[in-house]
DNA sequence: CTAAAAATGTGAAGGTATTCATATCTCCAA
DNA sequence: TTGGAGATATGAATACCTTCACATTTTTAG
């Protein structure tokens, strides 16, 4: 378990003692495809490290509408938000493939960070990320049309998905999860990943989808 | 200027001696109605803390649409996040009315956060707050329709504004500026509050907004 | 291998908010 | 006190996306 607490971003650099510490109350859990994590609305116990896997944090409408807040894999980490403002839990977490999560007790985590005032501040810049990025979907959602959501969350997935210039999703989400990444319907996202197939900008192939002009697809979010 | 330091939430509590510390680079600056204190792009060089006056976070289009992403008023900070993260500005920050800033450089900030854990750890959880108010933003604008955030931002500026139980605004919004809260257009906007106004929900008197049945208002975000 | 479930494709009808044009109101300053 | 700027009011035309209904294809489970 030592050896995967390094693999977090987080937790990169430090020395192997200050890594058994953290460890002593450390567990390990799988959880299958689909299921839950955590819910809105559940207390903010402890702080999770993904070990494998992919983790996606969303939130519901009454109506039952999703969006997509984040999307999580190995050497991520998630859950920090309710440990931190000691509020419940803000969205959902669910296994989007299978998964196996370390689980850090709150306690545990933040003697922790008054120790080591280092892993305080990597923490508070890992969360003004998050926060940044939030406040672009914000943004794009009233800024930009569909269309330009969607090749923005193509490219996004692309990236984090493939290596140096290489511009492909290797497994490719369903247009209901492209859905409620861009926050739209199931319909639309139908519609405009047809119209960018056609005009030559992207080709599904199998389970992966290819971007094929990356530049294209750039110019459509201005 | 000490005093100055010790009414901002951040640093309450601090002993005297700490605040002397982080006050030797310490700069006081004024901004006029409307004038920018930094912009989208700019390099992240210091956190600015609010003596006196009001502050709007906001960000723009490219067609010049705007999006209020927070205000602050005495006692808040603002721009940690290109501090802590090292990326340039994420959006603007613009003088609401008169105000009078404290600038804390970057340097001296991150120094005195390393060396005081407590308050590295007051200010994950501010900036967590912070990403839980804008991850609620972009829920709310996918989930629910414009007289529906109406309805919150209003319940939601009354509540900052007023004592407990009070329900005023005291110095209205225009209708442009509300339009940018909620991401619509001043014309909807417009025909919102004058429904609300008509059903009785609300009432506009001088330069004061009176709500009239919040309990009327909150049942419209369901 | 086959039935069922999940995912995808498509079009018509409808709704919400935008855009644009124009009119009125309010208040401050000259 | 009278311009003029900013703020508010209002309606018609339009754009964009959703909803709904259904057909088709692909994947999964038994």
């Amino acid at each position: 378990m030592i050896v995967a607490l390094a693999q977090v971003k987080l937790f990169a650099g430090l020395a192997a003692e200050d890594l058994v510490a953290l460890a002593a109350n450390l567990q390990r859990r799988r959880y299958g495809k689909g299921q839950f994590i955590f819910q809105q609305g559940d207390p903010g116990l402890c702080l999770y490290l993904v070990e494998s896997g992919k983790v996606k944090i969303a939130s519901f409408s009454s109506e039952g509408k999703g969006l997509v807040l984040n999307l999580l894999g190995p050497g991520d980490f998630f859950g920090e938000l309710a440990l931190l403002d000691g509020e419940p839990r803000s969205a959902d977490a669910v296994a989007q493939e299978p998964c196996q999560l370390l689980l850090l007790q709150r306690d545990d985590f933040m003697h922790f960070l008054e120790a080591r005032p280092h892993v305080a501040i990597k923490l508070l810049a890992t969360v003004s990320r998050r926060l940044r990025h939030t406040t672009q979907q914000a943004e794009d959602i009233i800024f930009f049309d569909l269309p330009a959501r969607l090749a923005r969350i193509l490219l996004e997935l692309a990236e984090a998905d493939s290596a140096e210039g290489e511009w492909v999703i290797a497994s490719r989400p369903t247009q209901a999860e492209l859905a409620e990444m861009v926050g739209a319907t199931r319909e639309s996202v139908n519609k405009w990943l047809g119209a960018y197939e056609e005009q030559g900008l992207i080709r599904r192939e199998g389970n992966q989808l290819i971007i094929l002009q990356p530049e294209a697809l750039r110019k459509r979010i201005y």
